[in-house]
DNA sequence: TAGACATATATGTTGTTCGCATCTAAGGGG
DNA sequence: CCCCTTAGATGCGAACAACATATATGTCTA
């Protein structure tokens, strides 16, 4: 990097006192999260109904505005925490959607994040406004395109705004990611059997796995380790418990 | 979708009406476009030379603010066209920026883009302002992290901002991404051999390919076609030249 | 004009990986 | 104690990658 002069830096001061913040026209910021898990096989994503207009009776991703002093990522825990009583989940941003229609009250740009977590976290607490539903993938692969959703009982769920957009990438972003990451892993709970993971991922990529190219392939890639401990009470042969070695980080 | 009754509507036409945009602080949002090309061997990136405040005298990726009426998209295609006179380049969106202090006039959102050009389009016009930097990337594969710049004459070129980690982010993207996509086209000419592609494969991921398994998954790829015609005055045998099929669009 | 030279293109060989099939192991339940 | 179910291991062939070698076809030079 280079350095500046000391009469640069002062320079730089003085017109930074004098800049004037609201020269340019400007939207709103918010994030909006697609928060992810598996249940008995199927994708779903939590969602909130909207109880004011626009969209009123649609059901939309959590989501809040970005205040002025926080950044992009620490604006999506925020709403993690405070929308779905969650913290330590894997997150990351996805994409930013900012068609100038895209919300009927202001131009609002929505920077999308997804997020993953075990749906056993989920339950315990019950004092989240979220409500889970499924999500219906009309592609193969990752083509892409809109996704819809509807609940447990089969009664469609409406997306709000672009949220099926938004949501449509996210499943996009996560099929591709699994083929060269272990992204799996943060669906699961610690320890997990291999049938668990490989269930997680044909769940995903709504596609069945060969079993042994998949065991031979999680082994290969020295992300798991084995707890030495066996799942019980299954009714056949207990599976080995596994662990993911958190090497890699997020 | 669902249906909204009458009464809904007049009821949502209201509420929008007495909406007050000014409810939420709001900040600047803007563009930045790492404008990619291959010279020479070399990645390069379109830099434009700060004038004024802040950073005056760094690098930074051609920019602004994107207006109240028009899309990111087109905002990023706007820019293309004023900064660098490019019409019809590969265009995708990377990534947002939103640090606090990423700007230290004022809170300022940038939208990350790149593009991909071949260098032969950029020379004719010499109408623009940017000057082309070689990219200097101090990590293998896709670790990501920051990147630096330096002139052809091997000044070093240093990054406005926080464009060090967008550009570093789009040189992630685009190693990615080449495994799995023919991005490589976009940095050619119409028609090309086989050994420019392999050349600009290598320029990206920094490391060399073994030339028959780079031939063989290409010409499997089915999104290449023989021109049936030849390079001429190379001082040995010509290669055949290939024209991309643009069947997957972008 | 013949031959050297450089690179394109084709062919072959080997090792790795993936999918599929088969076999054995180990728990629970009747 | 036998049977059922799923876990986990082993073997085989197809597909594919890297590496090596051989041949084709242009320019350049003596």
């Amino acid at each position: 990097m280079a350095e500046q002069k000391t009469g640069d830096r002062n320079e730089e001061h003085e017109f930074l006192a004098a800049y004037d913040a609201t020269e340019f026209d400007r939207p709103s910021l918010a994030v909006d999260l697609a928060i992810l898990t598996v249940i008995d096989g199927h994708l779903e994503v939590a969602l909130v109904e909207r109880e004011e207009h626009p969209a009123k009776g649609h059901w939309a991703l959590p989501g809040g505005f970005v205040q002025m002093d926080e950044s992009l990522d620490r604006a999506a825990i925020r709403v993690l925490a405070e929308k779905a009583g969650l913290t330590d989940v894997y997150l990351e941003q996805l994409y930013t959607f900012g068609e100038p229609t895209r919300d009927p009250r202001t131009r609002v740009i929505s920077v999308g994040y997804y997020a993953l977590v075990d749906h056993a976290r989920l339950a315990p607490g019950a004092d989240t406004s979220v409500t889970f539903g499924r999500i219906d993938v009309p592609w193969e692969g990752e083509t892409g395109g809109p996704v819809e959703a509807h609940s447990q009982i089969g009664e469609e769920m409406p997306l709000a705004f672009d949220h099926a957009d938004i949501l449509g990438m996210a499943v996009k972003r996560i099929r591709g990611k699994l083929d060269y990451t272990p992204i799996g892993f943060q669906l699961l709970a610690e320890t997990f059997t291999l049938r668990r993971l490989q269930d997680v991922h044909e769940t995903i990529l709504g596609r069945t796995l060969n079993k042994d190219s998949f065991r031979r392939r999680m082994l290969a890639s020295g992300l798991l380790e084995a707890t030495g401990e066996r799942e019980s009470e299954v009714g056949h042969r207990p599976a080995e418990l596994y662990r993911f070695t958190k090497r890699s980080a997020i």
